[in-house]
DNA sequence: TATCTATATTAGACCGGTCGTATTTTAATT
DNA sequence: AATTAAAATACGACCGGTCTAATATAGATA
């Protein structure tokens, strides 16, 4: 791949994630990369295209980073699961709570607007789910937490839980609903407070 | 207040509930009401003042719609906010699953653009918590329902739970994410399945 | 080394749309 | 009839994504 292409993708993502899709033009993306506004259609067939490739490199990253969370040995897989929610709280968080979360930025607005996006939204939300479900199994096994339903109901879940959170902290710009949703997250796994 | 102006808030609140703020232009709105350019900024300062005003008589609607549905007689608590949900989603999945809640599809894209529609979002959502946690608390001692914890948190989380439900209904376009968080509803409010 | 070809890259213009404003026309009220 | 409020128009300056045409670069051939 050609670092003009990754250098494109990488700056884009990050001010998207600050002001929406719709909300950025090309001008300032390519402008802030240092890329001349003629490349882009080189690298690029549409701006709807380069979304789309934006969360699949998102997602990519995202998943590897997820799975290390939930391989770290010498941990019970319960404790595994609560850093993942607490990594999700502390990267959201910060920028006064205008967090880097694509899927929580971008799933609303997007879904509706190219089915393209709304796909890869699909595909990477889902390998989130299923890391999450297995997991969930998992500790479930080993005995170091329980839960009523099935797994993946429970991963499911939990995943709309934080989704959900993650929006009202944009809104009240608080970790607050954060807070709240770890309770619940504990409660649902059988974990002690 | 003029009906022109209503007019044009009852447009553009159904245009943006498709589209997103940022995704549509005032063109295509005052176009659609049949209103004249010059007059739109004879009502409203601003685009931005203009989705804060949506923004409030949206959640007026809405919040007086959610009083009618919990304080339905001749029903149980805990039957009454089952009806709010089934309402929540009957609504959200109409449309190809565009649902038309404009926390849901606003949330995230606008909290972090403009403070004055944030502000609203934040008075809109904290009015609906308020009185799901007044329902719930009713609900404890009429003994229709029961939870762990307070109801306002209670509340707070169910709240979430369905913000990120219907965020993912947009994205998988399938009603299945309700569903979950219907069971989940159920079970934080300890009713029979 | 010089020339030709093919591919990678970019400049710049295009047309349509953005929000906002200044000005004129119409209506209502005193 | 005068004054004020409401509505309509047209326009301005600017930015949106897209595309074509031109340039630069690399590779191969002689």
């Amino acid at each position: 791949m050609s670092d003009v292409r990754e250098n494109i993708l990488a700056t884009g993502q990050r001010i998207i994630a600050g002001k929406g899709f719709s909300g950025v033009g090309l001008n300032e993306i390519l402008a802030t990369a240092g890329v001349p506004k003629g490349s882009f259609y080189h690298y690029f067939g549409s701006k709807e295209a380069f979304g789309e490739a934006m969360l699949e490199s998102y997602f990519e990253e995202y998943l590897a980073e997820l799975d290390r969370t939930l391989n770290q040995p010498a941990q019970t897989m319960a404790e595994r699961l609560m850093n993942y929610w607490q990594d999700w709280q502390d990267n959201q968080v910060s920028f006064d709570c205008q967090g880097k979360c694509l899927a929580v930025k971008l799933g609303a607005e997007v879904a509706d607007l190219s089915e393209a996006m709304r796909l890869a939204l699909k595909r990477g939300t889902a390998g989130i789910i299923e890391r999450l479900a297995k997991a969930i199994e998992t500790g479930m096994k080993e005995g170091s937490l329980s839960i009523d339903g099935d797994p993946y109901s429970t991963a499911q879940s939990l995943y709309q839980l934080w989704l959900g959170a993650s929006v009202m902290v944009k809104i009240v710009r608080t970790k607050q609903p954060f807070e709240t949703a770890m309770r619940t997250t504990r409660q649902v796994l059988n974990l002690s407070t």
